[in-house]
Parts: C-alpha cells; sequence; structure tokens
DNA sequence: GCTTGCTCTGAAAAGCGTTCCACACCGTAT
DNA sequence: ATACGGTGTGGAACGCTTTTCAGAGCAAGC
C-alpha cells in the first residue's frame, strides 16, 4: 500500500508514535523485540516516511539550490558535477534552477529559500544585487561561485584578474603585443576583473590597447567563429587572443582553420576555462578547476547549514597554465 | 521578520486563517477591504507561505525529478535543458538526480517519488527494471526517456533502431562495405537495438560483420582516440565507423588527424546525437533532437500528474541526417 | 412573505512526523 | 536503605497550511 501513517503503524504494534519515530530515526532505547516487531510491520505495510510531514516537523529538508544561467554549458556542469558528488555523500538532493541571468528569475530562486524549499544555495549565476543576497542569506546559506561583496555570503571562485593576467604574461612572454581579448557578458563582475587584468598587463610592456582588440558579448561557439571572420578582415589585426571561454575559443580555431588562419602562427590563442573542447581542440588555456569548485561549493554550504553562525569565507582557487597547440 | 506564519498573519488582522490562506491563493470571496489589509500585513511582515506545510497539506511539491547517468554531458544536458524549459513555464521546480548507472542510485530516486519528495520523475538513465518501475509507478508518474517495456510507464524516446538503419543505409549508398561501429554500454537496451540494425543492413548488402569492427564500452573522448589508434594497427580496418555518441567521433576524428588517417577518404564518421561538438567539428550525423525530447518528457509528465488516471502511451522521435565534412 | 442563491467568514479537521517532558523500572553504588 | 543513572515508553505539543462544512447576511425572484 504506501498509504499507511506512522500512526496506523503504532496501532498494529501495539506501541506508541514515539516509538515508531524512535524505530525509523535509529534512536537507541528500544526494546529490541518491539523493535523487529515494529520493522516486520513497516516492510509489510511497505511503509515510508512522508517526507513533507518530516521537512515540516524538522525544518529542514536535505535540499540544496544550484542557480546557473544555462544547463547546457560545459562550464556550468563541470561546476554541477562537482557538487553532485559532494551532495551524494552527504545524502542531500540538488534543485537546479536555471536562470537565463535574469534577475527576477534569480529572485524567484532566493524566495525558495526564504520558504524553505532548500536548505542552502549556491549561486553559480549572479544578477542579484549584494543587498538583496545579504537579505536572503538570513533565511538560509548561500554560497556564490564568484567573487561578491556582500557582507554575510561567503564565495568560492577563480580568481579572475589572475586567469587573465597569467594569459597575459604567457602570452607576452612568447613575444606577442597585439593582443586581443574575447569576453562574455560586457557588464559582469567577471568581466571587469578580465579587462583590468588585460589593461594592467598591457600597460607594463607599454602598449597601447586597441579598440579593434576587444571582443564583447562572446557567448556561443558561432560569436567565436564571427571573431575569426571580423579578424580575417582587419588592417591591423591582433597576433594573438585571449578568450574567456573555451568554446568560443573552439569556434575560432575552427573558423580559422576554414579561413586559412594559420594557429598559431598567424594568430595565438589561448582560452580561459576548463572545458573539455579545449583539450579536444588542443586549445592552450588558463585551466579553471570548476569541478574542483563546485566541491568546494558544497563543502562550505554544508559547513554553514550545521554551523549557520560561521561567518563570511571567500575561497579563492588559482587557475593554471596548459600549453596545447594554439600557441 | 519572516518567521511569522499565517495564523500571527490573522491573528493581527483580526481574521481567520480560512480568510488569510483564502487571499494568498487568490480565491474569491473575501472582502476587497480585508484583502487589502491582510495583503499589507503580509507585506509588512515580509511573511511567505512555509511551502513544506503546503505541501504536507496539498500532497503536491511541484517538484519533479530528473535521472541521469552522469550530468556532465552534453547529450543529457540537452535533454534537460528541454524539460527546464517546460517546466519553467509550468513553475516546476528540477530535482536533477545523477544515478552513474547504479541501480541501487536509481533505486534511492525512485523512492523519493514514494515518499513524496517529488510529483514525478523523468528517467534519462535506466539501470532499473521493468517490474521495479512499473511498482513505483504507482506512487507517481513516470517517463523514460528511452523505450520501456513496462505496462505503465510512458515514454519518448529516440529509435535507436532506426538511428543505426539511417546511418548504415547512408554508408552502404557512399558505397561503404567494411562498416564498423562504437558504442557505449555493451548491455543497454539502446545499444542491443542500435547493433540489431548494424546486423540487419549489413545482412541487407551480404556483408558478414567482422568481430573487429565492433568497439564497444566506448564512453569518454579518450576512449574514441583509442579506437582511433586501434584503427591504425588493423590490417583490414573498416572504411567508415558508425558511432553512437558525437563526443566519442569527436575523440576519433581528432586522434585520426593526429595518426594522418584521412576523414573521409580513409575512414569515414558518422555519429549519432545532437551534441554540440559535432557541429564544431562537422561531423556528419544522424542528429536526435534531444531537447525537444525534453520538452516532450515534460508535457507527457505534467498531463500525468493532473490526470493521474490516464494510459501507458509511447512517443517515438525520429532523427535526421545532417551531413557534414566525415564522410 | 418566502425561497433561492450568492457572497463572505470562521471553526475544526486533516495531512504526518519529531521531540520534549514525565514517568517507570531496574541495577548499582554509597 | 537510599539515591542515582541508564533504559525504555507514551502523551501531547509543535511545525503550518489547506479545505470542508456550516452558517450568516443580503438581494433578487415568485
Amino acid at each position: 500500500m504506501g498509504v499507511a501513517n506512522i500512526r496506523e503503524i503504532a496501532r498494529l504494534a501495539g506501541v506508541s508514535v514515539s516509538t515508531v519515530s524512535r524505530v525509523l530515526n535509529n534512536h537507541p532505547y528500544v526494546n529490541e523485540q518491539k523493535r523487529a516487531e515494529i520493522m516486520r510491520i513497516i516492510a509489510e505495510l511497505n511503509y515510508v516516511q512522508n517526507s513533507n510531514a518530516v521537512h515540516l516537523s524538522t525544518g529542514k529538508t536535505k535540499v540544496i539550490g544550484v542557480t546557473l544561467p544555462l544547463v547546457n554549458n560545459q562550464y556550468y556542469s563541470s561546476i554541477i558535477e562537482g557538487i553532485a558528488a559532494e551532495a551524494a555523500r552527504h545524502q542531500y538532493n540538488l534543485m537546479v534552477c536555471q536562470t537565463n541571468n535574469v534577475p527576477e528569475q534569480e529572485h524567484n530562486i532566493l524566495r525558495l529559500l526564504k520558504n524553505k524549499k532548500m536548505d542552502g544555495l549556491i549561486m553559480c549565476s549572479r544578477s542579484t544585487s549584494c543587498e538583496l543576497l545579504d537579505e536572503y542569506a538570513e533565511y538560509g546559506p548561500i554560497i556564490t561561485c564568484e567573487a561578491n561583496q556582500t557582507a554575510s555570503v561567503s564565495s568560492v571562485h577563480i580568481d579572475h584578474y589572475l586567469t587573465f593576467q597569467i594569459g597575459m604574461e604567457y602570452l607576452i612572454s612568447k613575444g606577442h603585443r597585439k593582443i586581443g581579448y574575447c569576453i562574455g557578458r560586457k557588464n559582469s563582475f567577471n568581466s571587469a576583473h578580465r579587462k583590468r587584468a588585460y589593461h594592467d598587463m598591457l600597460r607594463s610592456v607599454d602598449v597601447k590597447p586597441s579598440a579593434d582588440w576587444a571582443f564583447e558579448d562572446c557567448l556561443i561557439v558561432q560569436d567565436g567563429k564571427d571573431v575569426a571572420r571580423h579578424i580575417q578582415q582587419m588592417k591591423e589585426p591582433p597576433s594573438a587572443l585571449l578568450v574567456s571561454c573555451n568554446h568560443i575559443a573552439a569556434g575560432i580555431v575552427k573558423e580559422a582553420g576554414s579561413l586559412g588562419i594559420s594557429i598559431p602562427s598567424d594568430l595565438a590563442i589561448v582560452g580561459c576555462d576548463d572545458q573539455p573542447v579545449g583539450e579536444l581542440l588542443e586549445i592552450t588555456t588558463v585551466s579553471s578547476p570548476s569541478t574542483l569548485m563546485g566541491n568546494y561549493a558544497f563543502e562550505m554550504l554544508y559547513e554553514r547549514i550545521l554551523h549557520p553562525s560561521s561567518k563570511k569565507e571567500s575561497r579563492e582557487l588559482a587557475p593554471i597554465l596548459v600549453e596545447r597547440r594554439t600557441t
């Protein structure tokens, strides 16, 4: 059946609901005979707890939320993979919420934390203001997978300034001076850090960046292809590109091949994450440990679920340069 | 704040909890003045319902589960994308459960359906017996994204026989006779259909397949690379390969390039899904509409959540041959 | 004048498990 | 002999909302 409830079990076993509850939760102090009998009846009736009643009663759900801009992207998939592995170890379930970078959708998910549909939240997307984040952090722990300026929300993140710095230093050391970059959303926090590193590094070798070398709003593979086409048309094209995502880099590399742009001699490419397509196409990349980031994100969240009082903490992960065939 | 409950609101507004509940749920028959006052108090106290109490009371959670073997795989990501889009339209949340194809983990997720943690379940992985599936289908609707032989569980799936048939017919029409194949899990239902189509098609042109042409357990990109190396060593290599996943095909194509195997003249490659890497590397593929499959899966599940009595239904999606540069 | 049918409201039950508190019993230590 | 600590058990409150049912008030129709 499975329609029975704990009271029914208690009645059949001739004990109180308290005792059945103890059996269910493996509490000590239950007579072994009764325990066995209760377990027999539970098995016979095919009974399981109603988890909503458990949630209501305990105030916990064993569910954590994960927001991300889009589900079908290997960078975010790697993070989820890391979160999922740790979550499974601790018997937590994952609620995955695609936000499309729409603030209102993110807000809706924050509300799920407030109304106790989840015990904590890991935000891989973030279009929400710090104030709102701090406000909702009162209702349950939040971890962002980006740096944030809040008072209470911990984060684990890639150092994007350092990522671009490493990429730039590497390209500069290879003799490049006309270096361009490709980034995604023009006004995101991450992009700001990247751009700052880009300008700082160019300045360090007294190069004045050309506005033509900046490619923004590169989100999908096709955008990378467009960049390659664009570069072919340029009078004074960059000799190297630092590209924020490997799938964009892949688009550039692939289209360059078709256009007869030789890589790396005409154009060197450095990607900036650890998407598998980078390995497949042998793209040099400043690799970010995104699965590890997911592991840490869950660990930190879990810690805060257990000890809600702990203080804000920021964990920064260093990227690693992986030299392959595009430089 | 935020700690108030419906009773508190009722007390402050000088009405009963019923009336507050009606306001919360937009029921008619509430005096406009009271409604306004109640809404004012709700806003002032920053109150939201405790969703666990709502779930307990209504018996619904507005959550559906999705099982998949692994999260970090573009084929499954596309399906989830399709599910997520439809789910969002109907205000459902997604619980994503990675099973690693371990039956016991799948069983654990089925239990979540039984104990009412979710209203329905879409299974993209399936290592579970039909009996078990039928048993759990009593507790809530289940849709599989593979064909299944159960009495009660609906499915939406790619016709894998047809997929391989189309691929084989195409390769045969191109003059190939020494055709090999790569598949993933040797003993899965899908693989069985694929192999059957493979043998049927070869037989139709009186070719006896060599056991050497069968590559099984191809799961990750490296497996594809290994296939390419293996083929280079062969005395009598196949002239074409039908590959069940594009990421495997990508590994083959890429490694073949390094090894000096010319594609398609030495070796033609046909992939069998719609992973973006196929487009990127211009791999000819028998494309399966996986995002669409996700859309349908949610639609069918939703229909059954609303009308639990409806009968088993199977929806088969036809793949489409996309000719690119590897044939 | 009486019936019928809305509109509006509240009490109470139902949904179900956890946990605190009180109590009882038994053995051991003082 | 008495006190104390551990073991075992049940009652009842608690977590919170939805929903059914009963009833009140009021207007329109016959």
